[in-house]
DNA sequence: TAAGCATTATTGATAAAACCTATTATAAAT
DNA sequence: ATTTATAATAGGTTTTATCAATAATGCTTA
């Protein structure tokens, strides 16, 4: 009979395409991880792998064939949270993954009471960025995701949390820098700082101010990047609003802001979980008390769809 | 990590309610599968069986693991389909499982053509009936079914075979003995011998004469008694057409046939497989082949819809 | 073409686990 | 109270997954 821990193996193999790496990642040496796959290829009487090795190929069964084991990996943790939120629903391990985006400002704001009203739970936190998120969700590997919401998730469910609108963030030194709200299509022939290709938010600042996808700015590994190079004058960007509330708490001086209209650009916040998981409750939880604490419901955004 | 011979183990012990016998039908002793059973449970961290032990019981969860672990083991059996297709769609083992009333003359007519055109395949053929054989395919004991077609089958699929007519077998001294024909609404009023509770045939039978569930004739373990029974002249039956055709091949005297008009009575056959199973082409396959060697495609009976 | 590097396969020893037989404990049935 | 059915425990055996060390392979570079 084949083992869930082969199936495991062969599924990081076809992540990782490398050996040594996913051995790595599943706590075992190498030949040990090559021999399960041998023998699973055996149980199998078939192979997995395509024998010529310029690369680390899957055969036509051994993509399906690691559809499938994901499958069942995932429904394996899933027993594996029924049997944990049995005991107590609001108790055990949660794997939470936020966006980059998202995390360095909501973070401050939620983690506390969420400690306080849920003290049994321990969260284990990742950052990633949408796709491998979702990716990531699918297999298993996390429980749970705070994000923009995409359009289609196949095998997911969301809930929502909230809108969250958009602001432009301008260095003091800025022509605009006394202005207090600006039109949306006045945001042209601005030299728009972004984050680097994956960040949802740089391609939702893309769709707004309709810049291509090779659209060549500079572009940030983080929020806080993007802060120095706004403050030192080489060009604006958009934050969500949280953020500015967190910067200006921080005492930043070289920054403005400017509301935006017509329409007032958001993103629909919400979480994410796995369809038939036990612990959708729980993170309909975690979006009750996320959606008490923050400031106010906002409303009427022209919400930036995106896949 | 929770491997899946522990959850094979859950699984057949919930069905069978019975330790021994349930390590009886793993292969394993007894200290073994409780072994195996009282580790899974650590490893969730919580029970699965019910603590009093009048009878055993599971748990809420316990109920729920099982059913999630049985879809688990299908989709594990569907793996290892997957990869024996790979290689040659038309070889490997195929567990099929035959209702009793059509197994008795159907195999006669399709085996030796199945032998013929599909060498490479061993056929392991079981007899269960519709109940049964929905669940053990729901639960990945067989691969596939052939049957009287259910309305709702719910992570099945199937493929329509023909539309069989029954005919009315009467004894050689019955009154209507000399009968080529009779409209169904005249079957009032016999001894309507049927098959044991469970048979479909039986519940189509007595839905054709208006019959309630409760309805005390004799009831015959097989349609070879039926036969007896009809020849001794103890009432009347209802059998599909192939059986006539059958035991009139086998010399049969003491039995007249007659056929049903006003509508004439009959039931949707078909092939039933799991969804997302690799062996569906090889059930469509065999379908085909079956389709071909009947002896013609019957049309414009009142087919019998049940569940 | 040979040396060097990265990657995977092989080998032999070790430790964990699953397993079995025999036995004991616990309920239910007579 | 005795018997039967059933599940749990104990101790020893076999299987097997695992590791460290090493050899083979393939690709790259000198």
């Amino acid at each position: 009979m084949l083992s869930l821990k082969q199936l495991h193996y062969l599924v990081v193999l076809a992540q990782t395409q490398h050996f040594g790496r996913a051995a790595e990642l599943c706590y075992v040496s190498q030949p040990t991880l090559s021999g399960q796959i041998k023998k699973l290829e055996q149980q199998l009487g078939a192979r997995l792998l395509e024998s010529s090795k310029p690369k680390l190929l899957l055969t036509p069964l051994g993509h399906q064939v690691v559809q499938r084991a994901q499958a069942l990996i995932t429904q394996v943790r899933d027993i594996e949270l029924l049997a944990g939120q049995s005991i107590d629903p609001l108790q055990g391990k949660l794997r939470l993954a936020i966006i980059p985006s998202l995390a360095a400002y909501i973070l401050p704001v939620i983690s506390q009471v969420v400690v306080q009203q849920l003290p049994a739970l321990q969260v284990e936190l990742v950052e990633l960025q949408t796709h491998q998120l979702i990716a990531q969700l699918q297999t298993g590997l996390i429980d749970g995701g705070l994000l923009a919401l995409p359009k289609d998730t196949p095998g997911l469910r969301s809930v929502e949390l909230w809108v969250e609108h958009f602001v432009l963030a301008v260095p003091a030194t800025h022509e605009w820098a006394q202005r207090t709200r600006i039109a949306s299509q006045d945001i042209h022939d601005q030299n728009l700082l972004l984050l680097e290709d994956g960040h949802c938010l740089a391609e939702q600042s893309r769709r707004l101010c309709g810049l291509s996808d090779t659209y060549n700015a500079f572009k940030g590994t983080s929020l806080e990047t993007l802060r120095h190079m706004v403050r030192m004058g080489y060009g604006v960007t958009l934050v969500p609003q949280l953020t500015q509330q967190l910067w200006q708490q921080q005492g930043e001086q070289g920054i403005k802001f400017l509301s935006i209209t017509d329409p007032t650009p958001g993103r629909q916040l919400g979480f994410l979980g796995r369809q038939g998981s036990a612990i959708w409750p729980l993170i309909k939880r975690l979006n009750d008390i996320a959606q008490s604490v923050l400031p106010y419901q906002q409303q009427g955004a022209n919400v930036i769809a995106f896949d």
